[in-house]
DNA sequence: TTCTGTGAAATTATTCACAGCG
DNA sequence: CGCTGTGAATAATTTCACAGAA
């Protein structure tokens, strides 16, 4: 468990549910569109869709966050912008440091939307000395030895973690002992955090096999047979004898007959 | 939902909720990395740990799959790593296009996570003429003009879009149209699919406001006053005179005083 | 009349706690 | 005994549906 003991939700905080605060950051930039096309009010219904939730979720959403809507008329556009921007902390500027400089990292310091609203790549971190000095997205990249100055110069309290696995427990350790408090990894690893530490992670394998369960359901679906053979064949249960494995599809009935 | 009316959940599958599946990967990582430690058994509680869940969560899971433990005595380890490999449907092979080949394009096409498990980079797509025949990741990058074809010569089924937000709904719906029914949305764009497409979004900065909207809490909960002034100072409320637009922190009570 | 804001109901997810198998 | 499997209790989230402001 990333956090020791459940303390506190760890998450509702003043009252606003954590799934709403997950869906802000989706209403804002629906907002920040309506707002470049200068529209001057959106119905919940209208930015529910483009934001692709349905409108009493988004109602739900914003009614923790105040009644910012005018009944029959809709939000106003700019104020909600400004609004879940305040509310989001975006209003203040956060550097950020990556830590971990391969393709991915690289990639990650040349997104331009992260620092479109409010993050700010204040370092880039790598463990390799071949490349330190080396500008990337126009950062120069600096050593790790040098992580906990920079992290203290800089201010910093969010970090990015774009390390091979077996680096990232390290770097995360070194992050939070040098006063990071929230953690975006990449590395597909669970990181272990000190209670009060926020880890959020991206992992595009777990994303995929996700996709790949559904994506085999609906093959179930259609041609009830499909199986392949191809897996490990000699799996035996540890315990029990034999009975039927069953084939990767849907409602078959049982899966181990005891 | 990116699916429009909300039809069936198009997620209980087979009775897995959706909240156990989106674990699945998790667990399957653990059993993994024991099985290359060539530990036979383990126990809720340890795998648990390893996963990052509470026991009670794990084993509440592995029930939906069915009874894969021994009581007293723990999950076999072999056998737990191809059940769930099956439930995911990973024991077959999944080819997967990626289009736009920009930094993060070329950054997942390197990822080695990617191919690893049930997943082969089928063909790698960008539509800069330039890019066309270049090798990355050594996968010679193909013109955007032959998406149909790519796809169903190679049976894709799974695509991954890393293109710019502009370009992301057109070639969601070139790649829904050649037969794609499950899409890993790299760019910051909510995209509309018909019913029985699956997507599924990796969005940094999303990621990032979440963060940072913890941050500010985390903030607020020592010092009460933070107040940067730096916002748009000269928002004011369109239909309402003032009424008290509560602050941004945690139970101190305004910091917008009209 | 239109569209927000929100109690109440329905659904989904998590946690508890313990019966019972090995 | 130890540890799984699971009903029952609790909590979180979503959806419904409608009162009421503009």
């Amino acid at each position: 468990m990333a956090t020791g003991r459940t303390h506190r939700p760890a998450t509702r905080s003043r009252g606003i549910p954590e799934a709403t605060v997950a869906r802000l950051p989706l209403y804002l930039r629906a907002l920040t569109a309506l707002s470049e096309r200068s529209v001057p009010t959106v119905s919940s219904e209208e930015l529910a869709a483009a934001a692709g939730v349905n409108s009493a979720k988004l109602r739900k959403d914003f009614s923790y966050l105040g009644s910012y809507g005018t009944r029959g008329v809709g939000y106003d556009v700019e104020y909600l912008v400004y609004q879940i921007s305040r509310e989001l902390g975006l209003t203040q500027d956060w550097p950020v440091v990556i830590v971990g400089i391969g393709n991915l990292g690289a990639a990650l310091a040349n997104y331009g939307g992260f620092a479109s609203r409010g993050f700010r790549v204040a370092a880039l971190i790598d463990a390799d000395p071949a490349m330190a000095g080396k500008p990337v997205a126009g950062i120069p990249v600096q050593h790790s030895d040098d992580l906990e100055k920079i992290i203290q110069d800089n201010g910093v309290s969010i970090g990015v973690i774009a390390t091979p696995a077996g680096a990232a427990q390290p770097v995360c350790d070194r992050l939070v002992a040098a006063g990071v408090t929230s953690i975006l990894n990449f590395a597909p690893t669970v990181l272990t955090v000190p209670d009060g530490v926020d880890v959020r992670k991206v992992d595009l394998s777990i994303e995929l096999q996700i996709l790949a369960f559904h994506e085999q359901r609906k093959a179930g679906e259609e041609a009830a047979a499909h199986t392949d053979g191809s897996g490990p064949a000699a799996v035996t249960r540890p315990g029990s004898d034999d009975s039927a494995d069953q084939g990767p599809d849907g409602d078959v009935p049982a899966v181990m007959p005891a």
